[in-house]
DNA sequence: GACTCAAAGGATTTAATTGTCCGCTGAGGT
DNA sequence: ACCTCAGCGGACAATTAAATCCTTTGAGTC
């Protein structure tokens, strides 16, 4: 439901996000959460692509949260990095091509419950709230 | 979070379901599900082997439900597929090892609420559920 | 300006999932 | 017996996610 790269997403974030504005050099950030840095790095970079992390090259560089993103949910992240409707509506526990009320599956209310419920938890969850305490 | 080949799975189930304890050949079924016809035949192995179906060769062969089959929650059907503990209760959502109550990542709660409610939802629909009414 | 630090970007590798192909086996019918 | 039908099994190809490697670019210090 998640890829393992929102995970790492999602970890990366909670960590700079505990450390205010401060610009954290990417193998510092790979050393604190585990991630591989090299990999990590490519995160950060979809992340600064999509307005959520700025970055500074050279002597004192490194990633920092950009100012304002706490407040964004954390479904921005996982659309920047799954791409647009990442858990779209239409994903049918069937895999059929069109499922909705008016034709719906055998699991369609179920499943639209489990769906519905993960998209308001991305939809809640604030970048802020992945810091720890 | 669920695999194509469970939707697969789901969906020729449901098939079964509803013509009875007919044998039905794996063409067919592929026609009617729209399942590549190949690859629908292994996953109507596995799920022989898993027990939920039963299957006869030559002429007049093809496949059916197991007698029972119809009262099984499709739990068994996800875990005969992606193997034991698909969707486990130590999946985190930050991806980290050991995430419980008493050491939880910032979205433990709200990320346990989807997945219990994932494993519910897959434990209270039967196989017969599945079928088209 | 030369050197170092660290991000940016491209190319490649690995692993898992999904899907395809082909020959084998067993159960009928004729 | 022989032929055909249809499931069985193993090997292989395609796609995608995840991870690694290498080179380039930019920023700062001395």
């Amino acid at each position: 439901m998640m890829s393992q790269t929102s995970r790492y997403a999602f970890h990366v974030l909670g960590f700079l996000a505990s450390h205010g504005g401060r610009l954290i050099p990417g193998d510092e950030l790979a050393a604190a959460t585990g991630i591989p840095a090299n990999y990590l790095v490519k995160i950060l970079n979809q992340l600064r692509k999509g307005g959520l992390v700025e970055s500074r090259k050279g002597w004192g560089g490194g990633f920092a949260l950009k100012p304002g993103a706490e407040d964004r949910p954390i479904l921005d992240v996982v659309e920047i990095i799954e791409g647009q409707g990442a858990g779209a509506k239409d994903d049918c526990a069937f895999g059929r091509p069109a499922c909705d009320a008016g034709n719906p599956c055998p699991m369609h209310e179920g499943w639209a419950e489990i769906r519905d419920g993960y998209h308001t938890l991305l939809s809640r969850t604030l970048v802020r709230d992945l810091a720890s305490p």
